[in-house]
DNA sequence: CCAAATTACTTTAAGCCTAAAATGTTTCCA
DNA sequence: TGGAAACATTTTAGGCTTAAAGTAATTTGG
């Protein structure tokens, strides 16, 4: 039972990047060609949205996340979709109550939970713009082809388990 | 010549959209997968490089853009690349010229262009951060077979094409 | 040659965003 | 039961980001 060896190997195996440090070149260009394209829409978007209805992307991603949710959303459902912090919800709630656009109140079960819902208002506007909004999208996306979309959406759902991964594991 | 019949067939399939009107859903959904896995690595990224190396992610694509320009770079040239707003850069610029990272000087034939660099310094420090910054990105990607990442790239680079196209629409 | 247009950059006002600390509430368990 | 831990949210401090307006330098066309 060959333990020390075994050991060894496995460090070997574990260290390899250090001792023949890999190109890991092709990955990197991968982000930041993914990065290219999503500035690029997600500032084409926010472009259209403030001029043609004079809203804010988030703003218009939070409505988004409560159109779904016609039994309302807690704060920190908001947060965990949407993949921003506490604090920010906080802030962006504050300003969308204040227009209108949602309604908020303490839960009856729970005095630190707070639910909040899309208002009559915030409903309608929300409608309008989300039909404008997807046309938009499918213009940006025009030239794929059906295929080409299937492809990109089962490359980047493993994209995204392979990122979920790899961040469960620094923070395991 | 049924010039008149082919008139309403090209009015037919122009006005496709607004007879019956199609479904994008397909799109929007490809459109949150982007857009959910650049959130996903971007969090992870700008964590990672808070903890090691108490940098923001702006500053590190800032420093990534002048280290591939050893004769440096004018405000309006990172602007672009970077694709974000003028005075963006020019706050950018001014906390890594504070904190030594960068040097700023009027161009001698232009006097409204301003031209910068790394400095020592600041070249020193971005190639230490950008070493374990590739690394993290690989393994970010890590699940992805070689295969995986030239599809991704080919269809990412046919995505920022008609996305580019799009937006060149709308401005003209 | 010189006024108008263009270009490069900065400033401003407002909003977005994060990490970390603080507050109040509920749950857990010894 | 009672105190520690966990949880939901807010607050704080600082930085990022944008669009639009402002300043200064250069180019252009009559």
């Amino acid at each position: 039972m060959p333990v020390v060896s075994d050991c060894i190997n496995m460090l070997d195996s574990e260290t390899k990047a250090v001792e023949t440090p890999e190109d890991h070149a092709e990955e990197l260009r991968l982000w930041l060609r993914l990065l290219t394209c999503t500035t690029l829409i997600e500032g084409e978007v926010r472009g259209r949205l403030r001029q043609r209805f004079d809203v804010t992307l988030p703003r218009f991603d939070l409505m988004a996340q409560l159109d779904k949710a016609p039994d309302g959303m807690t704060l920190s459902d908001v947060s965990k979709r949407m993949m921003v912090s506490n604090g920010n919800v906080t802030g962006l709630v504050e300003r969308l109550v204040e227009s209108g656009h949602l309604d908020r109140r303490t839960s009856e079960t729970d005095r630190r939970v707070q639910v909040i819902r899309l208002t009559k208002l915030g409903r309608a506007e929300f409608r309008r713009m989300a039909a404008e909004h997807e046309t938009w999208i499918a213009d940006l996306f025009a030239d794929l082809t059906p295929k080409d979309v299937r492809e990109l959406m089962r490359l980047l759902a493993k994209t995204k388990a392979s990122a979920q991964k790899s961040a469960g594991r620094r923070r395991a």
